[in-house]
DNA sequence: GCAGACCTACCTACTGGTCGGTAGGTCGAG
DNA sequence: CTCGACCTACCGACCAGTAGGTAGGTCTGC
């Protein structure tokens, strides 16, 4: 997982963790292998020591990225609630770990925009089942009467903007708002809000 | 305004429109001078004589964008209707003016995802008069009890992402989905869920 | 003749990546 | 304990390629 802590990193790790931080904020082409060593404290040749390539490097960045996120949101999948409270659970755990993470949300925002086209992992193909169970439950739930009806697919594109979204453009929504969208009590009341407005255009 | 058409184009909007393109496409950082005066059809320095370096261009062509924007909005956002059928419009126009420029919508979005701060123009404070506006226009209609209670500022939030994300993120959408997201009738049903969703969450 | 549009040729800065080499540690053989 | 073989981690110097940008010349229409 994405180590977050300041003791006995591996020099990968490192790097890695460095390498993260600048492809999230200035992009894949806005990072050179440069301020990537320069961050770690090496110089470029020991970087490309560890990692083949700047693409491979980045690959692998992401992929970890990516099962991280996977296993945060395991257990709230995986949890045999059902109807609202399920629902409320994977929001939770989905908003939490981007909470957490909120740094690295614009990568996946990056890499979302970019259609994972030119980089390593096809995100689409990896989201992919997941998607589909989560369109099937709430097509169950809707059918059951347990949700009011909708386009199953369309609510989750709306969730997946609305959650994503706040994140990944924080440093716009900055100017927008009066306040840091990352501070705790902003983002307690973001979360509280998705959860209500759901909860509204869901539950009967 | 952003031209379409093929006709009577100067020099200078042909290369204004090819950078909208490319900026759009792969961003600031993925597209070369080169690049843009090759889809034109001249050279580099050709390029150059027009515009004195390529951040100038991209400010130009940002700029041209959003007041092209605007003014799509504008009639919408002047019009004397209240209540819903005045969201109803506001988020119609929007719609539509971002699926008829789908392709520079991802431009917005790199810039909101950058903060707009390493390039020209402060998106946030432009936007920030339309956003104040808005705010106020929600709290009014709730508090008149038009429409139900909600924090004005999340609802504004949430509505950006999920109209803007669809556009934005549509080569990764079109992996995730069956179909191409920006499809006529995918477009149709988009809009469709959106009105409806915002409607049951406002009208009481 | 002149001005604008365009070109080729060139510059410097920086990119990702390779090369050869070195400091320091670990190992097993004698 | 010592010696040499081997290893990983790191470095400076260098490479080819490309970036944005400039200088100076040519061509065309007024």
């Amino acid at each position: 997982m994405v180590v977050h802590a300041g003791e006995h990193l591996s020099t990968r790790d490192l790097i890695i963790n460095e390498a993260l931080h600048c492809f999230s904020e200035v992009g894949y082409d806005g990072t050179s292998l440069n301020d990537i060593a320069a961050g770690v404290g090496i110089r470029r040749p020991s970087l490309l020591h560890h990692f083949p390539s700047k693409e491979a490097l980045y690959h692998e960045a992401f992929e970890r990225l990516l099962s991280d996120w996977f296993e945060r949101l395991a257990g709230a999948i995986a949890s045999s609630e059902r109807g609202w409270s399920k629902v409320q659970l994977v929001i939770g755990a989905g908003f939490d770990f981007f909470a957490d993470n909120h740094e690295y949300v614009r990568l996946m925002r990056r890499e979302a925009l970019d259609g994972g086209a030119h980089l390593g992992i096809d995100l689409a193909a990896v989201l992919r089942p997941l998607w589909d169970r989560s369109v099937d439950f709430f097509r169950e739930q809707m059918e059951a009467g347990v949700f009011r009806q909708h386009d199953p697919e369309q609510l989750l594109l709306t969730g997946y903007g609305a959650i994503l979204s706040y994140f990944s453009d924080s440093p716009f929504l900055g100017g927008l708002l009066d306040e840091d969208p990352l501070a705790p009590d902003a983002l307690l009341r973001r979360r509280d809000h998705i959860t209500a407005f759901f909860r509204t255009a869901l539950v009967p």
